[in-house]
DNA sequence: GATTTATAATTGCAAATGCATATTATTCTG
DNA sequence: CAGAATAATATGCATTTGCAATTATAAATC
């Protein structure tokens, strides 16, 4: 079983069947499942931290680019707008970040993380840390660098955002 | 911008902070993006034909290895088994899968992809490939086939089945 | 072989989610 | 510059989700 086989390279069809590609030859297929399980993996420890999927990678966001809109925070963090506006609800709430009030555009508000915010993100990271260096346990430096680069190209393949 | 920097070599410290990395440099930031695309752009094909993201990764599992039982099933789709057991009610009453009984086990229900589910899946096919092929355009086939061998070695990494 | 322990699947329930819509502010067009 | 189109955020609502508990069967232990 698990029979290696090079992704499609004949054309001459419009494209194969996900039975002939094989689940484990389909990238999204694999992505997703990583996903799935570094996301259940995560959602435990933030059970405890009182965070939700949502409000986590709104905080993972903001300790690196901090006083987003709400629109660009949705789109980095992978949230609904309307989910988002909720989480942030209950995250102002708890002091982990604040709305403020866009000087130029008054329809926007900009989202500030607290420095209660960096804790509780700094609380969690050693777990996501701790995933995230046993996903790669065992794959050498310059596979990792190629795997995000061609992440990378893919993600600019199909986001809608410049960003 | 995007400045582009190789991943951590330094081992003297625990670990980077996501701020030192980057999220353009952290794999697991890349691929939830990724697949959150994937996935939403997917959903709006899937409202169409009546189903759910759990519905579809049934049918799309299914049409490659049937006769799962739902725990295994469960697992291969991503889905919660609570969630899953609700997704499979509604696919049996509109007849798209079939759950039969084990015959060697009696707890375990094997979950059967009908004609008409295969039908249904073959429909939402084209989108699917449609998207992959976007995600992987413009990258090389020994690139895609370096990709997709990497996401399997952190697969096996992580997962927590041996399938 | 009776009792404990483990596994498969379902279900109750509170919380979270996504869609459509409402609200307010800005930009574009004639 | 008035009116229409667009954009940012919030909210109502039905549905979905995940967790915990339940039920039913099988395996392990004594």
């Amino acid at each position: 079983m698990n029979d290696i086989k090079p992704p499609a390279t004949d054309r001459s069809e419009p494209f194969q069947r996900l039975g002939e590609i094989g689940l484990s030859n389909f990238a999204p297929y694999l992505m997703n499942r990583l996903m799935g399980r570094y996301n259940a993996d995560l959602r435990q420890e933030m059970a405890g931290l009182g965070l939700t999927t949502p409000k986590m990678r709104t905080l993972a966001v903001l300790s690196v680019i901090d006083a987003l809109p709400i629109s660009e925070l949705a789109v980095y963090a992978v949230v609904e707008q309307s989910t988002l506006s909720r989480a942030l609800e209950q995250l102002a709430t708890d002091g982990l970040v604040r709305r403020e009030p866009d000087a130029n555009d008054s329809r926007v508000t900009r989202v500030v993380i607290t420095d209660t915010g960096r804790a509780a993100f700094d609380q969690l990271w050693p777990t996501m840390a701790r995933i995230y260096s046993q996903m790669f346990n065992g794959i050498p430096d310059e596979e990792r660098a190629a795997f995000v680069e061609t992440l990378r190209k893919m993600l600019h393949n199909i986001r809608k955002h410049d960003f």
